[in-house]
DNA sequence: CTAGTCTAGGAAAGAGTTTTCCCGTGGTCC
DNA sequence: GGACCACGGGAAAACTCTTTCCTAGACTAG
């Protein structure tokens, strides 16, 4: 009681029982103790204070409960959103959660995936898009193997083609309603704030708006098209370029809701009016963008529940062989920021 | 290589040196170990792959690199963008981040500690008010104290109060600052979402400004106060009810930017238009609702550095006996959302 | 009544590190 | 040349649990 730590050594003399019996009771193992014992042990294990520990508990188990989670930003609401949805699921199992931010380096990811691996954790959860850069793919997908074959389970969010159990957005069909949505409105030209080339997730969403103008038949004029950072700031600095050169579009496109803020804030310091010069529509449906005004017209995605699914999958039931998709709908929401073209 | 995992052992056995000699060139000991020997160990390391296990490591050297960090609900911008600021100081140094939420239950936040306390981290940072209930302030004072017992360490944001370094917004200050150039604008009729009766933080906002308004010889009348919940939809459930029974104010102060969210959210669904009918401030700067029309009036918080600043207060240096406080001061910054009255 | 089965308890063998303690070698100083 | 020291290396204890294996006793069946 005095220095620090009591140990079920200590526990289980206080109890007068061997060091097999006091860890029994207290883990609940397959095996019974008697009534008797039981009690004695718990008390004990009360009076002195007793706290397992955890490091020696992993260590003789050889598993650990641990759950990692990889985002790219914490800050960044889309990725905290999603956050919440798997602290959720782990807190209620029990489990512990740590937080791992890559910055967007395949390189940072690696190497937190690896210290999650010498800590022998339960679990991984990976959210944020792949590139479509082959080699750091390669590289990923070698260090989920090793992940694996430690007896880890791994799930990713938004990230389909890893070898691994994935929810993800339907990002094209999401994005192609929107447009179809639009095209109702009566726009007929479109510029689009396409992102960073290399991501899976832009290329889904420019790819699926832009399969649905085709259907439609209207075209995409190429210099309508700017790419830029995944972030806030990306996408102002994209709408101020494409403004710069001009635009005959009567609505803009950013392929997430970060990037829309930002283009909304450059469309205001240009002086120019959402919707009555230039409507505005994003993707994800950010709880804490829902306040923007005029209202972001955009598609949403249950961030949290996605999140809660992926560490379900990671954490529920038993491993299977094929790696398991879960595909999710978005819902296109329209809101204050388009409006039928005025030109 | 082959089945699971490569331990220290056969990496010395690999090398054809001792487990202790080997031990000492992977981790680097105080002990010196001859050039020769160094290389062989690790190109063994190398070549079998091998990585730590962290428990083990934990246990023999009894403290992990574990580093917990506690907020009550890490989808509020607020926390995430702390949050932010405490995974880069603590990834900075190799070390891993545990995050818990809350939910602000203080029986979730001591169950959490102590399972960091199992875990042997090294240092915990808590965020978020303290309540001012002396029950449970009392309880987390005593987990605190089994927490340092084990040598671990803890810091607090927003907090003070507690037996523990903490950095803590000057929130006095900042809200008799606000007050003031609110009234320079010329406001003298104030209304105030004063958040939860029992939290600290909101607290001293309220009493801040309500002492800068004494001081400029100003009454705030009672039913211009209105409490409730620490969030949006506090911020907007509290708004509407202070419209409901109607307001002579020109000026709102929500003591936080998300209670100030919901508050423009009520105001524009009641047709009223911030800042001509009513102007809002708000107490924060969240950097995700920078982009929100009209911009916020508000007090600025380094919440990125606040974090930082917490992990190195728990992390760097030798822990001290006094506990430290680092007051952090808050910049009034004004934008569109608050305006002269026009009656 | 004996052989066989089941049960609860304990001793001890791990789990993978770090670290203490001991030993031999080689150098330095009178 | 002997006493002392510094240094690099290894054997083994320590860290705190879980779990296997063993044993003694109680019970059941024939």
């Amino acid at each position: 009681m005095e220095s620090g730590y009591v140990t079920l050594e200590q526990v289980a003399q206080h109890a007068g029982v061997s060091l097999a019996t006091a860890s029994r009771v207290i883990n609940g193992s397959t095996r019974q103790v008697s009534q008797r014992l039981r009690e004695k042990v718990t008390k004990s294990a009360q009076e002195l204070g007793y706290l397992a520990n955890a490091s020696a508990q992993t260590l003789a188990r050889n598993s650990s409960s641990l759950v990692g989670l990889l985002v790219h930003d914490i800050s960044d609401p889309y990725f905290s959103s999603i956050a919440a949805g798997v602290t959720r699921h782990t807190e209620e199992q029990g489990l512990v959660l740590v937080l791992g931010t890559t910055g967007r380096s395949t390189q940072t990811e690696s190497r937190i995936l690896s210290t999650l691996r010498a800590h022998r954790a339960r679990a991984v959860v990976l959210v944020g898009s792949r590139s479509t850069d082959e080699e750091s793919n390669r590289r990923l997908a070698q260090e989920i193997h090793l992940f694996r074959r430690q007896g880890g389970r791994v799930a990713c969010v938004s990230q389909e083609g890893l070898p691994a159990d994935t929810v993800t957005p339907d990002n094209h069909a999401g994005a192609a309603d929107l447009a179809r949505r639009l095209i109702a409105q009566g726009h007929r030209e479109f510029a689009i704030l396409a992102g960073p080339t290399d991501l899976q997730t832009a290329r889904e969403r420019l790819d699926g708006f832009h399969s649905a103008l085709s259907g439609a038949g209207l075209q995409l004029a190429h210099h309508n098209v700017v790419h830029g950072a995944f972030t806030r700031d990306g996408g102002y600095e994209s709408t101020r370029r494409l403004m710069a050169v001009g635009t005959d579009a009567t609505c803009l496109f950013a392929v997430n809701d970060v990037m829309a803020t930002g283009a909304m804030a450059a469309l205001r310091d240009l002086g120019l009016r959402v919707p009555t010069d230039l409507s505005v529509a994003g993707f994800d449906d950010i709880p804490t963008l829902r306040d923007l005004t005029p209202a972001l017209t955009t598609v949403r995605l249950p961030l949290e529940r996605m999140g809660e699914q992926a560490a379900a999958l990671a954490l529920d039931g038993e491993p299977t062989d094929q790696p398991r998709v879960v595909t999710v709908k978005g819902e296109v929401v329209e809101r204050e920021s388009t409006a039928p073209p005025t030109r």
